[in-house]
DNA sequence: GATTGGATCGTACATTGTACGATTAAATTG
DNA sequence: CAATTTAATCGTACAATGTACGATCCAATC
């Protein structure tokens, strides 16, 4: 039932009647392909969000049948997994100028991480899930290289690597959440006022109502490694 | 279509044919109430899992037809965020004998955060719904009181929240999504080797197979504090 | 030409959330 | 008490959706 690697490349004569001429119709129908399918949903994902991502609207954007997708997918939830990992296709510059600051390496790979992530928010969403693909791995592997690069004790290294990954996988998730459109800011800023009684200090601080995501991701992140930098 | 805030208690007599005795039927049928749904819904999530929460099943649950709890709540949705909200429900002691040792105090509260959603593992596959509901704003509220009693400084003091949540959210969902069983642990040990090739620094700090996650998460959560606390 | 296997797709079905309205019971009013 | 309103329950029905099954078609191979 799968379909595996296809390297052979197919043309789609259209199965009507006998072409007059050479080309009857301009529209060369493009086959299916698991990569096809993939990019499409993240169209989709993108423009319809989690919700939006039905079989059959996906195979009509494809130009295709609905069961024609099966071929190529086990089911739905392969192709989300696949979704999610293809955002996370890392385009960066592996060589930096800099062959040794490894902090502003890390905080650029991790801000990318996070950034990749917050253009298709959904894919916070699918979090979740146990996804380790290989794009997924592959970013595991270069923050993994560039710590061990750093001076950071082989002892603390998997403690130091996985509480990156949770702060980027937390601030990511709760950025994607908490992306309100302007009625709904309006909406939780009132119902906060009326709580503000209940949560004093929360009101206080405002800690809720600023804007500065970008901002105080970074700074996180440098607390952070600030703990893990050998002093 | 709301029922808001119930505070009368009910009987149900069965409408039945007229009762010859005082208690023809020892079994008193309990009405359904928000709680009551809530509290079955968990128990439900518990035993079958995020995808075995269906609104028939629920219902079943709490001998009452599918289309009853509708009265009580809007939606499924609803459900969902009423039942993650519950699990954070915080029973810790608020005033600790100590009254100065903040760092204890937030890295207690934190594990016990944690401790708590891992005890209901759906619970983590729901925190991508922007879901502040009155626990959740709680343990918030407490976390910021905690913080703000220690030393730090007063313009870091939401970065510094935030920093926690991440971290916890991140960890939370991590530990929950990577909760394999023992068949599933040794297939992903087989394609890690298989592929440790492509990924040799994660291959050779073992970084997937470790098993102490709680220590892991407490030392992370060290490290973070390290970073956070004035010098 | 016959056969095989890769790929597509139409039909059908089971599952699920929930709209709608009927029905009943309890509270309130006259 | 009777009449009416409101709270609460539930049966039926429907639309949406994932996907099993099998037919079909086409290119490649024998």
């Amino acid at each position: 039932m799968a379909a595996k690697s296809n390297g052979a490349q197919n043309k789609r004569p259209q199965g009507r009647s006998v072409q007059l001429e050479s080309t009857p119709e301009p529209r060369e129908v493009v086959p299916l392909s698991l990569e096809r399918i993939v990019a499409t949903a993240v169209e989709l994902l993108d423009a319809e969000g989690l919700d939006g991502l039905k079989m059959r609207r996906l195979a009509d954007r494809l130009g295709a049948g609905a069961m024609s997708l099966y071929w190529h997918v086990d089911n739905k939830e392969k192709v989300l997994d696949l979704a999610l990992d293809s955002v996370l296709g890392y385009r960066g510059l592996l060589q930096t100028v800099e062959p040794h600051d490894w902090r502003n390496e890390v905080v650029s790979m991790l801000e990318d991480w996070r950034a990749s992530m917050l253009r298709h928010p959904w894919s916070a969403s699918l979090l979740p899930r146990r996804a380790l693909g290989p794009n997924m791995l592959g970013r595991l592997e270069m923050l993994s290289k560039s710590l061990s690069g750093a001076g950071i004790a082989e002892a603390n290294l998997n403690v130091a690597i996985w509480s990156l990954w949770n702060y980027v996988m937390g601030a990511t998730i709760t950025r994607a959440s908490f992306d309100l459109s302007e009625d709904e800011r309006v909406a939780a800023q009132q119902q906060l006022a009326s709580l503000s009684e209940h949560y004093p200090t929360i009101a206080g601080s405002r800690l809720l109502l600023d804007d500065d995501w970008d901002g105080t991701f970074r700074r996180g992140l440098d607390f952070l490694l600030d703990g893990l930098s050998p002093r």
